[in-house]
DNA sequence: TGTACATCAGTGAACGCGCGTTCACTGATGTAC
DNA sequence: TGTACATCAGTGAACGCGCGTTCACTGATGTAC
């Protein structure tokens, strides 16, 4: 062989990275093969020694964004005041290309292939199995239901705040939803 | 003048109309302004007799889908919890065409021009504003935070709904969400 | 250990298609006389 | 009322660009002997 393999899966690796954050940035259908190519320090034509089509590198990036989410998941398990607070600030309203996928890419998913949607579905799936572990002495059936409310109303206020061009009303968007749901949800 | 202004007017808006729904089955990037002057029946080349650029069509499309929801939110001024299991329901989430911006452009728009995202921002004030009202017997302030989750949960558990492949998680997502925020908000 | 060969990750130009936009043209309708 | 002219909504072909994908080629590295 050429390269070693190990080499080949520290380049695919790196793409895969840059993906998710640019495709975070600006959606999945916002940047192409090319530029990715170019941030990751190659060229084009390279592009499918890799992937089998650009909605298979799209898969791959979705999945990786979504275990990117975990770090957050856990914090909800220590504190799940904090998490939802730390959830929804300006930080990660404005820092896109590391900012949780659910919120980013959920409008996108439900146009895209079935692999997206699978992939999606699975994450969602753990973060809310995750959320329900945090949530305090309640029947099973509760937390499950207040864990939907919870990433529902937390990807709803993110994105929402994402599209709001007053800059006070997408803070204010941000803050209440919070506290409303620290108030109304989590107590 | 050639045809009449009249005509005109009835054309433009029926692009608008036509527009409108099928941005909402494909998102703002997803259908052509070929595609959509068929589907109005005339031909690409008038396009620019009612529109200086596709972008302004985006616009118009979206500040009418908006509209389009007011509906909704007369029902919620009604009977808050009718409205919240109509909105959080399979019928709505599978109905893209006429569906709610809010639900399906956050994202797209977001990413889209200033002009979109003041649109869509008027369209959520008018909301917000619509569901405050709509609230029972508390502080300005407590109403004001709990439209903010209402509306945010909704959005959010709609356009979760539409982006899981699983269907009995996706309608128990809708189910819970909708029965999570009676519960707990509306009450 | 050294040498010849095979493999294949990565290159960069080219292809083909879709789509936003432009343009010369048509013909129905409104206006001027 | 009738006629000639001007306007402009709508037509359909063409243009230009971006982008996903293909392809012949390169050269570094692993393998066989």
């Amino acid at each position: 062989m050429g390269r070693s393999q190990a080499d080949k899966a520290v380049t695919h690796q790196r793409i895969v990275n840059i993906a998710s954050r640019r495709f975070r940035e600006r959606g999945l259908d916002g940047i192409g093969v090319a530029e990715i190519m170019m941030d990751a320090g190659l060229t084009v034509g390279g592009f499918y020694k890799h992937f089998g089509s650009r909605d298979d590198l799209v898969v791959e990036a979705l999945a990786f964004a979504l275990t990117d989410i975990e770090t957050w998941a856990d914090e909800a398990k220590v504190n799940l005041r904090r998490a939802v607070r730390l959830y929804l600030c300006p930080e990660h309203r404005d820092n896109l290309a590391s900012a949780c996928p659910l919120s980013i890419f959920a409008n996108d998913v439900s146009r895209s292939s079935d692999a997206s949607r699978s992939v999606f579905t699975d994450g969602l799936s753990r973060i809310v199995a995750s959320l329900e572990s945090s949530l305090g002495e309640m029947t099973a059936k509760q937390r499950r239901r207040r864990a939907m409310v919870l990433i529902s109303a937390c990807t709803g206020a993110l994105a929402l705040s994402r599209s709001v061009s007053d800059d006070a009303l997408s803070r204010q968007l941000l803050r209440e939803v919070a506290e409303g749901l620290i108030e109304l949800v989590v107590a």
